[in-house]
This record gives C-alpha cells, structure tokens and sequence, in this order.
DNA sequence: AACTCACAAATTGTCGACAATCTTAATTTA
DNA sequence: TAAATTAAGATTGTCGACAATTTGTGAGTT
C-alpha cells in the first residue's frame, strides 16, 4: 500500500493547495478506475464527498480536464473519459510521435550517469520482476519509471510537460485498467535494453525507431483486450 | 478589423459562458501582445477591466493555461509566457513531430473534396498574396487555415484538439509578435504545393517528410529575428 | 552598511449563496 | 397513442466576502 502511495504522484507536483490534493486524489481514482470511466460527475457530490466547497472542486476538474481524463460542455457538466478503442488508437499515434521525439532527443542530451542509471533501473526492474512473477503492478511501476527517465533526458521542458504530466495519465489508465498480458512482459524487457543501447551510442535515429516500435507493441497488446471484450459481448 | 475578428476564433469553441468570452478575449490579447509578454497578472485588476468576478476570470486564466499562454504558480499568480528563444526551439521540435504526424495521416484520410478545397485554398492565397504584397497579416490567416485544414485532415480527434486548441495560440504568439520575413513569404508557397501535391498522391512519408521540412524552415525564420535582437541589444 | 526579523499591505485560495441553464417528468394536444 | 409543451427539480455558472499565504517595507541589530 505505501509502494501505491508512491506511485501516485510521478511527476514532481508539490502539494500546496487543496485543490492541489483534490486533483491528485480525483487523478488516482479515475486512472484505477475507482471512479468509473464515462460516469458523470457531479460537483456537489464530489465536493462532500473530499470536504471541499465547488470552487476547489471546480479548480481540480479543469486540471483533470488539462490532462484528458474528463471532459466538460458548458452548462452541462463533467464526465469521465471513455476508454475506447478508437481513442486507443489516436492517443497511441500522439504518443508514438512525442515518446519518439523524446528518445531521439535523450540520445543526444542524457548525462553518461543518466544513462547508467537507466541501466541499473533495468537490471533492478529485472530482479524484481523475477521474484514478483505476474505480479503487473511492479512491472506498471518499473516501465513506467524507465520512459520518464527516457522523456526527461529528452531535456526540452515542452515535452517533458506535454507527455509526464498530460498525457502519460490517460496512457496510465489504459494501461492499469485494460491491463497488460503475460508475453509482453518479459519481450518489453529486451526493446527497453536495446533502446538503451542506442541512447548510450547517441544513435537518435535508431532510438527513436526502437522507441516507436516498443509503443506500437505496447498499443497491440490493449488492442487485443479490447478485440476480446469485443468478441466476448457477441 | 473585421477580418481581425474572423480571425480570432480558428477553432471552432462556441462562446456560451462568461469565462468562454474572457477567455477568447484575453487569448488575442496576449497573442497579439496588447498583454505584454512575461508580464504578471492581476486577478483583481483584470476581472475589473472584463467586467467580471474573480471566480470567472480565474476559469478563464486555467484555459489559458492549458494552451500554454500563462504559467500558474500556487499562492504567487499568473504570469503571460515569455517568447524565448529557447523556447521556441522546444516549442518547434513538438510541433514538428505533430504536425509530421499530422500531415502523414492527412495522406490517408483526407477526403478528395477536402484535397480539392486545400488547392483551391492555395490559389486564392497566392492572389491575395499578389494584391497585398508585404502584408503579412493576411499571410498569416492564409498559412494558419492551410495547416490547420491538413491537421484537420488527419481525422484524430486527439491530435486535432492537441495541435489547433492548445499548441497553435503559442505558436501564432511568436509569429504574431516576431514576424515573418520577406523572402520566406513567396518560398512558402511552393512547400505548401508541394505538401498539397504529396497528400493527393497519398505519399503519406513523403507529406511527412515535406511538412517537417516546412516548419523548420518557418522556425529558423523566426529564429532569425531572435539573432538580429540580440545583435542589436550587445 | 548590510543583514535579519517582524509587521503591514496586497494577492491568491476557498467558501457559501444566488442566478442562469439544462434535464426530466407530467400534462396537454393532435 | 405519440409528439409537443410546460413546469418543477437539479445542475452548472457567477458573484462577493473571508481566510491563508506571499510580498514589500521599515525598524532593529551586528
């Protein structure tokens, strides 16, 4: 439980305000799926429900809607994102391009120490996924950690912004609530070392290729829950 | 002035709310440069001068925010971005990747009709172009609805929302503010054939290839006044 | 003279109440 | 019976006031 409480807030936002709590707190239940995905929200509800007035409320449901997870119309309300396979799809091509961007970019301006400590974060993430088989929450974790560091070593603060604290909780919410299968795992294992090794021969080109391809394996493998769901509900 | 206002709501926002009002307000504003660039912002002052309270405006500030026209600091406020140089670099690399994507999809999924207006579109900006020689302003609504008819093309809603609602008001602000030069003007023109030319022919890599090309040509344009300003200031 | 500390002024964050809009369900009409 | 209308209820948008935090100023100390 307190690797979950660390898990929650990747990207470095320091708590000041209590919107500030309120939108992280909103941000964890709706990526695990506590508040359910396209349910209306209603304000007053949510607002005793955490023990803040609207306005607060209000404050964090536009952050929220800042990084996709829900989207409002005006004068009707708030509603939690719908994890479609259409939406999948367009998220994925964004992210392939971005991460992509990012990786070329991280091969020209990681550190040497960065890079090392990529290294060592794959070995560590190995380690532990061999005692904790199956076990996806550490995997989540590990895979995560690893394209942040990745993105950051991109050193271009826009995109940093865009994929850390935008998008990457829509792909996160993908990712806890439709999962990932059992091959993938250990196949991520071998594209995330090989994208290291171009990053640490500042092969941007190569990079970028391999970057974009871990994306699209990874895009595969949710398609496929969605393609079961689909063949299951006929 | 009437073109002005045409040309202040691109995409398609129907103004319902107050804050929608001072939002699309304030966004000229700060893209023009009326609100200076870098400059604090006062929450009183301004929900004055708009004729609205301070919980209103502050809706319109978090829209801001989210196309990348302010920046929030808790309990300290709100400050117009800043044009730098560094930035652009940052900004341009994202766009670049987007817009990359963007015109590569727009290739597969751009409709004959839609290809058709695209040309048609050239043509009456080359026209134009004759007529007002040197007037940039019509320049820039000319280019500005050439590339968003292309992202616009792409089909993914994501990506449409990502690039024509949040990353193109930064983007108009430096070239608003910085400009465009004289012989990028007429040079343009043929990129923009030669993309149109690509996307007809569904040569989505080379469209790609061609759009990425264009908008790094646009950037050291603009990167051009930076040098001259800081040649000047030393 | 420079630095620290404390206080005052101003700014941002939060709250509860009211106004405007949408939704829903009952009622009327064709 | 089905569609259109209207009224009641609920929800969102907006406001002004208060609380918490930061910033700027000035007195005091070294």
């Amino acid at each position: 439980m307190t690797e979950q409480k660390a898990n929650d807030n990747y990207n470095d936002i320091t708590i000041t305000t209590a919107s500030d709590q309120v939108f992280v707190d909103m941000r964890r239940e709706i990526v695990q799926g506590t508040i359910e995905q396209g349910s209306k929200i209603s304000e007053p509800e949510l607002a005793k429900r955490y023990g803040v007035s609207r306005a607060t409320l209000r404050e964090a449901l536009n952050r929220l809607e800042s990084c996709y997870l829900v989207e409002r119309k005006a004068n009707v309300g708030c509603r939690v994102v719908a994890l479609t396979a259409e939406r999948l799809i367009e998220v994925y091509q964004v992210r392939s391009a971005l991460e992509g961007l990012a990786c070329r970019l991280a091969a020209d301006n990681m550190e040497p120490e960065e890079v090392q400590g990529l290294k060592q974060l794959l070995n560590q993430h190995l380690q532990t996924q061999r005692v904790k088989e199956g076990e996806s929450y550490y995997q989540e974790a590990g895979d995560l950690d690893f394209h942040y560091r990745i993105i950051k070593g991109s050193k271009n603060a826009h995109l940093i912004h865009l994929l850390c604290n935008e998008l990457y909780q829509l792909i996160r919410m993908y990712r806890v609530q439709m999962g990932m299968v059992g091959p993938r795992v250990s196949k991520a294992f071998d594209e995330h070392l090989a994208i290291i090794n171009a990053i640490e021969n500042h092969d941007g080109e190569l990079a970028e290729m391999l970057m974009k391809r871990h994306i699209s394996a990874s895009q595969a493998n949710i398609q496929t829950k969605f393609d079961l769901l689909a063949a299951k509900n006929q």
